[in-house]
DNA sequence: GCTGGAAATTAGTGAGAACTAAATCGAGGA
DNA sequence: TCCTCGATTTAGTTCTCACTAATTTCCAGC
């Protein structure tokens, strides 16, 4: 019989081998694009929060439906197909977010859960008509690029906040979306994609960073380590 | 108190055991209200397109988490948390209906599929946005109404279209919403919810039904029995 | 009051996707 | 080189929800 439809488990499951192996990484350095990284068991199950035997079992049955490559003790990476299923499925998230926050008003900490709930059920026809009543934007509100129909990807940045030298300016290009307190946090405090952002200091090793928000005359905002390696900036 | 979350296969089973129960049947008169009548195994099956030891099995774990009582060889009726559960369903699919129609613009003959895959994952936040933004709206574009959140029903007519007599003029105030076709067939026509119509004069046993549109010069469109039975009028 | 047939239920299976416990692989340190 | 420990896979369950085949129940008509 045909491809099954994919289910919600296995579509999650592509995602998480999208984001874990083609993502940009932490670092400085550009890397070269679609440079396919292997993705190990453990990261998977972590990612998703399920045992690691689920995530074997599950990769298994992927390689057999030919949407990752899988090599037992090696990890898996997504195949050609995967990729393109995982692409649309990263899309209708990203579209699904941009149209909660734009459209109706979510806010946005709480976009990444409502899309996650809503894109395995999306289909073509209402994403491309959300598509059209926003625009036809190229990022979410998170600043993360939306891929396009036909699986490229807007350009983005890879260089994290961390890595910016204190006294430098840089303008904010993405912020994570999956945590909700975070997010409500870096809201309050004004580090939204799109503004520029000046160091001012660092405490000691893994301190926080301590950043001026543009026009903004309120004392510096100080964020951990952690948060600011997964901000993106120009 | 909310139980476990219910999963969509159970979703599927609740509303159609409230569709199959407690939806005005065709027939003239009113019938008192809230009489949940009993369902059978196989009209159940028959509604999902599942077999019926799937339905009498889904019936059983349906009873064993309260949602459903059910007899052996006697049929089922939801609970009071079934049907609020089956209500709240049925809140989400004709406000997603609303939706993708009004703000969206999708046509109306696929606003039902696109709302049957959704609603079972919109979150009562976004429900609540969506119902704002349309204006607290008591009907869906087929002219269903549209539970409130405390599960009472905006009342509706019983009488359905086939039921007018010759020569009578009646206004549409509801259609079904499953059958794309069909309702390509009265959108083109122009029965929709609202529009006054008058009968001309039928076929023989059975035959179809000629009705002609208010305020419109075309000759009279001609309707089948199964249909006019299904809509609704004043 | 019987009985044949339709409706429903029981019995047994399968696929998907999760789990725990046990076994095994493989890479880094002694 | 060998060993140990963490990562991974295997083995065996569980739960949901579908299916077919076989059986049972109910009821309508005689």
């Amino acid at each position: 019989m045909m491809d099954a439809r994919a289910s919600r488990a296995v579509l999650a499951y592509l995602k998480a081998l999208y984001s874990l192996a083609e993502e940009p990484p932490r670092g400085v350095s550009g890397g070269q694009l679609g440079t396919a990284r292997r993705v190990t068991t453990s990261a998977i199950a972590e990612r998703l929060d399920v045992s690691a035997p689920s995530a074997t079992n599950m990769l298994k049955r992927l390689a057999a439906r030919d949407l990752v490559s899988y090599e037992p003790y090696k990890g898996a990476s997504l195949t050609k197909k995967g990729r393109a299923v995982a692409l649309e499925i990263v899309r209708h998230h990203r579209l699904l977010e941009t149209y909660l926050v734009e459209a109706l008003g979510v806010p946005w900490e709480e976009a990444h859960a409502e899309a996650e709930a809503l894109e395995s059920n999306l289909s073509e026809s209402v994403e491309e008509r959300m598509f059209a009543a926003l625009g036809r934007p190229q990022f979410d509100p998170h600043g993360h690029p939306i891929p396009t129909r036909n699986g490229s990807m807007p350009k983005t940045s890879r260089r994290s906040l961390w890595d910016v030298s204190d006294g430098d300016t840089a303008r904010i290009e993405q912020v994570p979306d999956s945590h909700p307190d975070a997010l409500r946090y870096l809201a309050d405090a004004g580090v939204l994609p799109g503004v520029k952002v000046t160091i001012v200091n660092r405490g000691p090793i893994g301190g926080p960073l301590f950043v001026r928000i543009e026009d903004d005359e309120n004392a510096p905002v100080a964020l951990s380590k952690e948060i600011t390696e997964a901000i993106w900036v120009q």
